[in-house]
Parts: structure tokens; C-alpha cells; sequence
DNA sequence: CCGTATCCGAAAAGATACTG
DNA sequence: CAGTATCTTTTCGGATACGG
């Protein structure tokens, strides 16, 4: 590879001229990132799959969490098909949350992210500090 | 402002807290998504996976990035050591930012959510239109 | 108990003129 | 060519009062 990079070229907000393999699954990525990437979805996505919640459980577990944020991300889940909302009409309104199969999927391939991040958090980190302490030497260096 | 850093500050990366037994399991996930989460970062690592990229090839390849995002994210991902930048001191100005090895085991995760959204992105659309569909007639019922 | 509606501040992102 | 400085717009997230 004498000049390097083969034309790849990779379109974030219209996911319609994706075409050549590379951008498809830049696109798909960038797809799947957009749906998940919410601050809280991916805690909910994993107290669901290990079973039904309901909305002040998750409340309760994904601590931090608003209510407005609970209620956004949930809607947005199950408008997705990630989860499934079930309504009992008993006399204190009941509603249980549970993950999809598509959702446990998705969780698998976290699972690969999260491995991931545990291998190599470590030099991130140091990556983080050598950049800013060289930083910080240059910005005093050159003051 | 002598601390008052001329540069780039850190824009687009925030910090997490892990704290909560429930969230605890989903850190080290929503921390790899911290860090790749800009709107652009994924489109830069998988131009960059593919050989060498100049700024303003990547400004090309990137298509609808402004020169601001392109530049902070680029930074972030050097701090983070997924790109390593190479300037070469000739006449006109070159850099060159290239992927490291991490980077390029995060690309081979990646691919794996591609896999799980080209599978699901059928049933997945599907749904959505099923859940607007409904709560559209929903809404004229009620009306 | 399970939400919705509203307001507000913070953060991200876009556009672009300017510079070594 | 490869950025930086600055301004504006947009989106996200938190707090909370209210409703079924």
C-alpha cells in the first residue's frame, strides 16, 4: 500500500448511499450506535435480559437514571423491537419490561465490545495520561 | 489564562460513573461507547483501518464532517491511542493518522454489531413502523 | 404505580473566517 | 495543507409538577 487508503468513503446521516462493502458496514455500525448509543440504554438492555422489570425496578437499579430518561429510552427500545412492554391492568398498574431475542443478540455482541475494553483499558488509559502530560509539557514549554 | 489550554479542549468524550451494582455490569461497555460514541468517530477508525489518511482526505472520505468535528474527534482518538499522528515537516504541511492495533481489534467488534444489525435491521424497521402505525391509530381513536 | 408535560442548563455539533 | 478561534444552532439530559 504505497499511498495507503482505497477511496473508502463513509456516510453518517443518510444511510442510503451505502453501497461498497466497507461503507455497508460502516452504515450498519453507525446504525447500531445510533439506536443503542443513548446514555442509558445499554444498562436497561442489560437488567431486561436477565429478566422482566418493571419501570420502578429499573427506576431503582439503573440508579442515576431520571424519569423522563427511563420513559424516553424504554419507548424507544420497544419502538425498535428490543423490548417488550406488558401492561397487567390490575389495581396498582403493573407493567413489565423484558428484552427481546434481537436485544440478547445485540447483548452478545456487547459482550465482544466489552471484552474488548477490558484488554486494553489499561493502555487507553496510559495513552491518556502520556498524551496529556506531553501536552501540558508543551503548553508550559512553549509559555 | 495561563491554564487556559490554546488548543483543543475534550469535547466530544465524557466521563462515566460506575458505581451502582446494576450499571456496574454495563461500564466497561458504555465506557468503550464513551469513547467511540461521537458522532463521527466509528466513519474516522474504519477510513483510518484502511491504510494512512491526511486531514483533508479524511475531510473528503468523511463526507458532511466540518473541519471543528473532524479535528476534535481526530484528538480524541489520538489521546485515546487508536490513531497515532505523523506530521511530516516538508513545504506543505503533511499528517498522516493511521490506526493502531487496538483500534483495529475495536474494528473487528464492530463488525460484529454490523453482522447483528444487518440481520435484525429488517424485523427492526418492521417494528417501528408497527409501533407508529399503532400508536398513530391509537391517537385518532382517542380523538 | 406508571407514567406525561414543561422548563432549563449543559453539551454536542455546524459554519466559517483566519493562520503558520 | 492542516489546523484554530469563535459564534450559533441543535440535541441531550436533569428536575419536577401533574395526571390516569
Amino acid at each position: 500500500m504505497s499511498q495507503g487508503n482505497t477511496g473508502v468513503t463513509v456516510e453518517v446521516s443518510a444511510p442510503k448511499e451505502c453501497e461498497t462493502p466497507a461503507t455497508q458496514a460502516a452504515c450498519s455500525v453507525l446504525d447500531v450506535l445510533g439506536r443503542v448509543s443513548g446514555k442509558w440504554s445499554i444498562a436497561i438492555l442489560l437488567v431486561t435480559t436477565q429478566g422482566p422489570a418493571r419501570f420502578t425496578e429499573l427506576e431503582r437499579q439503573v440508579r442515576g437514571i431520571s424519569r423522563r430518561m427511563l420513559t424516553l429510552t424504554l419507548r424507544n427500545l420497544e419502538r425498535d423491537g428490543l423490548l417488550t412492554r406488558t401492561v397487567y391492568p390490575t389495581v396498582p398498574p403493573k407493567v413489565e419490561y423484558t428484552a427481546t431475542p434481537i436485544a440478547r443478540e445485540l447483548y452478545d455482541s456487547l459482550v465482544e465490545l466489552a471484552g474488548w475494553a477490558e484488554r486494553h483499558v489499561e493502555a487507553i488509559d496510559r495513552a491518556r495520561l502520556d498524551y496529556d502530560v506531553a501536552l501540558a509539557a508543551a503548553g508550559s514549554d512553549a509559555e
